[in-house]
DNA sequence: AGTTCTATTTGTCATGGACAAAACAAGATA
DNA sequence: TATCTTGTTTTGTCCATGACAAATAGAACT
């Protein structure tokens, strides 16, 4: 169970400068090394990297964390939760459905998500159950009770029975035509299929262009689709700093009267939201914004 | 239009690494320097390294295209293909589609997908119009006449299209149950989905983790799951050493009795496939590879 | 309490050297 | 002719260290 530091980088996202730099300074991470000199990472200490990541992604700094043994890196994690007491009470069938990934019962965790989004509607789906749920099996990995299989599972199921619901809602040529991404960079696409079944569930067109799609080529897609909107997708793990310049950058190439919304959990951008670009803090701020703009082109534009 | 060498590493999939040694060696990338001395690539430059990087994940090596100007690697690109003829002949309304790709008109690419699949079949849509595709949005990509965020518009419209398939599916508990992934570092999901279509039509029972799931855990999930077989995709993309380690340690973790399938369309891996591993050079030896391990387990293993 | 300024923290980039693994070429052997 | 061995070249990754700017925290001040 030893990996190089390449697998490390890979496995952590941390870049090898950043390991390197890392051990220089704070003396941890602390590889052995093999008979050419090469670091040699146990598989605990790659652990526990990717706890200090996370937290990191939470706006924690390094050298307050790299101290710190694993356990109480963990007590940080599930403590510093900020809406745990709303969590547990909206969450009946959450629990049973963390209860299905763990026990491995795939296809009635698939089932349970179906039954749940006919019974409550997409809408309330999405905030109510997936939003939770996703946060909850976050925690839950980083308290080291979901192995990543598991969390994969779970993001297929989920995808499934998101997209199949997405297709199932009928697409009229109405507008806002909405262009969905995410910049280079951000893998993660659950934030996006969400976004777009709320969307798409109030009447906007939703073209998803998938993830990782170039700034220039969002630009052209824009364009060549007559997008009314374009609307970014960033998860927490996501650089401020890149996350700043892209925004400002397709902002530049983007025709003026094409809005653009930068959906974003992390509240580090909330401070200085580059201008031209609005930043929904929470996947509920979706309905407010479409009414907003709806109401400014009203006039048959 | 200008990058920083941690954008190009992103564009490209080039590592910071191999763009200095590059330049240190061959002369090429050739990038300014802005006033901290920092490097600065033209537009044009990363272009070309884009398209050395696919003609690279062809087998052809980088010391001879580095000094050809783009032209030359462009001819390159789309004279060295090995099937032209047979897909010339095949593609009555692949041509009609890239052409709905190359006018932007989504919707009707999907339909013209959905009707295809309707009208031949799952098994035969997936080998006689998706895999030729596949290979055309690719080489168009490369002789610049694709943008980016057309091969999105594509690699979207098709996976929906086959994930609405795929669940069309009867699913009954037949064997044998078949885990799919991708190793970590394959982020190309398409490959994967295609198998799944092929192999869920041939009544197995598939699970997908999606794509990037760590060795140790793609074993944790077999065993939890008891799946017969772990059937992984690779692009031409992935390091092929990556790609025989990868499938070395799996076969370790993994229970004898389960099977390990490796596609690739990289033939670099058929000289010396790991032990215990199965490589499937080509989708359509999924099917004889099935009847094998149906023959092998007839018994009511 | 809010704002400006300074100090510290932190990540990324540069350089140049080293080396193994892969690819290739050539010669030897069956 | 085809296959195997062996030497050579190519190629990517890794290392160590130094430097610096951007972000953040803390302090001083209005």
């Amino acid at each position: 169970m030893l990996a190089g530091i390449s697998a490390v980088e890979r496995d952590t996202g941390l870049s090898k400068d950043t390991l390197r730099m890392w051990e220089r300074r704070y003396g941890f991470p602390d590889p052995q090394r093999d008979s050419l000199g090469e670091r040699v990472y146990a598989a605990a200490q790659v652990e526990k990297l990717r706890v200090i990541k996370r937290l990191m992604d939470r706006g924690m700094r390094p050298g307050k964390l790299m101290r710190q043994p694993l356990e109480d890196l963990l007590a940080l994690g599930s403590g510093s939760g900020d809406g745990d007491a709303a969590e547990r009470v909206l969450a009946p069938e959450m629990h049973a459905m963390l209860a299905l990934l763990r026990s491995h019962r795939v296809s009635d965790l698939r089932r349970a998500l179906a039954q749940a989004l006919a019974r409550q509607g997409l809408g309330r789906f999405v905030t109510a159950i997936a939003v939770p749920l996703n946060r909850a099996v976050g925690e839950a990995w980083m308290r080291g009770e979901l192995a990543v299989f598991e969390e994969h599972l779970y993001s297929e199921s989920l995808q499934i029975v998101l997209r199949a619901a997405i297709a199932a809602v009928p697409q009229d040529a109405s507008s806002p035509r909405v262009l969905l991404t995410t910049l280079p960079g951000e893998q993660h696409g659950l934030g996006l299929l969400l976004a777009e079944a709320l969307l798409a569930l109030e009447g906007a067109q939703c073209l998803s262009l998938g993830v990782e799609t170039p700034v220039a080529d969002i630009a052209s897609a824009a364009a060549a689709q007559s997008a009314d909107i374009v609307a970014l997708s960033f998860s927490g793990a996501y650089p401020v700093q890149q996350m700043s310049t892209g925004l400002g950058e397709l902002r530049a190439h983007l025709d003026k009267g094409i809005a653009l919304w930068a959906g974003s959990a992390a509240g580090a951008l909330g401070r200085r939201p580059p201008q031209g670009v609005l930043v929904l803090s929470d996947l509920g701020a979706i309905h407010a914004a479409l009414a907003d703009w709806r109401a400014l082109h009203a006039n048959g534009d």
